[in-house]
DNA sequence: AATTTACAGTTCGTTTTTAGAACTGTAAAG
DNA sequence: CTTTACAGTTCTAAAAACGAACTGTAAATT
């Protein structure tokens, strides 16, 4: 597979995956949602490599996650803020941390805690159904080709074994 | 930064992308979830090398997102399986599929649908607070250190300019 | 009986990415 | 006049991924 087509891939994670699929990305989208927004901010918040830095704001960029726009003229200075695209990452980033934060933690508990304003309590993101607002699971939920679906996209048939009933379990 | 060190950061996040922050292990997840179980079925879905496939799924088993079980006797045949901890990635990866289907559609739609299987409908995923179940978004979201946070986890000064008022728009 | 197919990997040489460190350039501060 | 802050770019070495072929068991086919 090549990586610079996924984004044109009949898969909607695909396609996502491609722009922000590798670790460097994510890392740095994380210190974009922690109010980050310079290049030496982002150098020394992660330790990247200033070369991968520059290249993956770009990316980014480019994509339309971030916007680039100067804070200061000679020299040309910039800041990289989230564009309404980006800002909508995050129910992915919640995703990603509540995860860890049930699976991942040590004794010690978790690193750091959300407090929604709104209500003024500490929570945990919960993913619901936008039609019932009952909480999903894998289990519930059937999918199906849409519209923007190939031929056969990336649904395989269901992995029996032809019924030709090899040996088994001898 | 070391990538096998990414485990032990005190953020939820970076942990959790080292168990599944690269491309390929989160195809692999999305073939797990669309009921994909053995090791020609992801190779010859994903079209990745297959030694690559085999190490990827190796970690995954490792670090406890999949189970491997015998499915045959000799030759020795295995499927993998979601594990509970497994199971639980389900929010991101709706969250990115989400994401994909917001911002990377073109013109003939989406690829794929998800029904509800209690409600009967085709939904979005939508992200809830846990306490007040309203839909959550960034800048209504406060983070603060949480009992596993180190001196200064990953939260550095919100980038002020230290106040030295450099030539600024000059 | 000999050959092909299915399956789940492993091995190995080549190409691509990433790491790490140094260098470029502007301008303010000491 | 030298150092510091900032935002990159350039270069070489190391690590990872690619691609194709190879290993091994056993059933199915010829």
């Amino acid at each position: 597979m090549r990586w610079d087509a996924l984004e044109e891939e009949p898969c909607s994670m695909a396609r996502t995956i491609g722009v922000i699929g590798d670790r460097w990305t994510l890392l740095i989208l994380r210190e974009c949602f922690l109010r980050t927004r310079r290049f030496e901010g982002f150098q020394s918040a992660l330790g990247i490599t200033r070369h991968l830095l520059a290249e993956r704001l770009k990316k980014l960029v480019r994509q339309g996650v971030l916007r680039r726009i100067p804070y200061q003229e000679s020299p040309k200075r910039h800041e990289y803020i989230l564009t309404q695209k980006g800002l909508d990452l995050y129910p992915i980033m919640m995703a990603i941390v509540h995860w860890g934060d049930t699976h991942m933690v040590d004794e010690r508990g978790r690193p750091l805690l959300h407090q929604h304003r709104k209500c003024g309590k500490n929570f945990d993101p919960v993913m619901v159904c936008s039609e019932c607002g009952e909480p999903l699971s894998a289990k519930e939920v059937h999918t199906h080709p849409g519209p923007g679906a190939r031929s056969t996209p990336a649904i395989k048939a269901p992995e029996k074994p032809k019924a030709k009933a090899r040996r088994s379990a001898a």
